[in-house]
DNA sequence: GCTAATTCTCAGACAACCCTCAGGTTCATA
DNA sequence: TATGAACCTGAGGGTTGTCTGAGAATTAGC
């Protein structure tokens, strides 16, 4: 499956079978954000401000997963959570949190299937977590084995984080993992540096795009001591994963 | 699909259905440029030269993308477009932006997939960006299929930058790329070196039109060692892409 | 609070690429 | 056939893009 294949207009209605995610964040920047890139990957996506918009809209969208800022202008994202389920909503809930507020509450809160994920995030690990608590809780048709992602001889695991190459396992850094999966996931495409900048590393990254070329390195030094090399320079373009042999 | 057949007039009105691209730019040499190239092969063009003013004439014009510069007199290309998407025009929109300018606050642009070309650019490269934008939002109702070009049995693939010439993987450059896209693109037509220079190379470029002789060199020398030879000389006027036996 | 892992910056090395130039070739015409 | 214009192509120098190691800064784990 590739990014490509996921893409639907931004203008198709609410009237498809799409899985349907509310974004609820005060931040109109955050939330645009989020419902620009899950629009993009395919999900039928609504936003809200606040915690009783959020329950509005609720009421007539019956999203089968939020993702809720646990800070809001109201009230907090659990007040929101629990009142939703209370009315009978089967809802799965993928939290927001600065990084400094995660210990206390969030802990307890995530043992239904949950999830949360702390700003500032990365798109790809966001999606990631979103498809994955989707899987959990049984809004997903498609097959059993969705949770690994592969391509040649590689496979790269959602569930365990685990990647192999020819059977050997390969120990990966968390940066190294997002990005495996991003080139993985639109293996056969070229991806330009800025792609992989906007999707793999956290949104306020404000560094230069040479990073990306350092990760690569790494990343080479993992994967492709095995042969055939599967990542693959497109000088002045990007970067792409192939199989190069009979092509 | 041939330039040719994309011809149309540039005194058709906004009556009908091409696809409507708006220009915004404050230099209206380059508004100009873009406008004219665009229209040549078959676009609706509108300009602006202020934010502002993008805004208005977006009202009416709903346009299905912008050609945005991000700096613009009255407030910069982000806010426009921010703008606009909060008053619900799902528009795609490719920036403009000046080489030093690019890593700062262009991050975050590939997500939506919009897209940016920096500027001096090349009208081939901001073209073939502006119909792959318009692919990846959905707005063309062309097969899926649309990323390659295709001419005897070459084929060239936009998607992965491969090109193959009877199933033979070949390496360009960038510049190579580009160049053959472009004579692809009007195979059967005679194209001239200062029209290759207009389009294929960056728009400020002062040097000789000898260049282009030197890069058809190169090209020869990488797709026409196969039989029969498809890029031809017309002395004194141009080259012309063509299957030469039965003309 | 210490240690290890990870992230990120930076700069040197290297190769690919772009462009210029000049000598050689082809072609049209006188 | 001679001549000049247009074109071809090899060589070479300057530039740019990419790779990678080293190390500083930050973060995570114990």
């Amino acid at each position: 499956m590739t990014a490509l294949k996921e893409r639907v207009t931004v203008a198709d209605t609410s009237t498809n079978n799409l899985q349907r995610i509310l974004v609820v964040d005060d931040e109109s920047s955050i939330s645009e954000l989020i419902a620009t890139s899950l629009r993009f990957v395919g999900f039928d996506v609504r936003t809200a401000a606040t915690g009783s918009q959020a329950l509005t809209i609720a009421e007539e969208f019956k999203p089968h997963a939020l993702i809720l800022d646990v800070m809001l202008p109201d009230q907090d994202g659990f007040e929101v959570c629990r009142q939703l389920r209370s009315e009978g909503h089967s809802v799965g809930v993928l939290f927001l949190t600065a990084k400094d507020t995660v210990d206390d509450k969030i802990a307890g809160l995530t043992i239904g299937g949950d999830d949360y994920v702390t700003k500032p995030f990365s798109l790809e690990e966001l999606v990631a977590r979103l498809r994955a608590l989707l899987r959990r809780i049984g809004v997903t048709e498609v097959a059993v084995d969705d949770e690994k992602v592969r391509f040649a001889d590689l496979e790269l695991d959602e569930a365990t984080h685990e990647v192999h190459r020819a059977g050997n396992l390969i120990d990966l850094s968390p940066t190294e993992f997002l990005l495996l999966r991003y080139l993985m996931i639109n293996a056969d495409r070229v991806v330009s540096k800025s792609q992989i900048l906007d999707h793999v590393w956290q949104y306020d990254f404000r560094g230069d795009a040479g990073i990306v070329e350092t990760y690569v390195s790494y990343l080479r030094k993992k994967i492709d001591i095995y042969e055939p090399a599967l990542i693959h320079t497109v000088r002045g373009v990007g970067y792409r994963m192939r199989i190069p042999a009979g092509n």
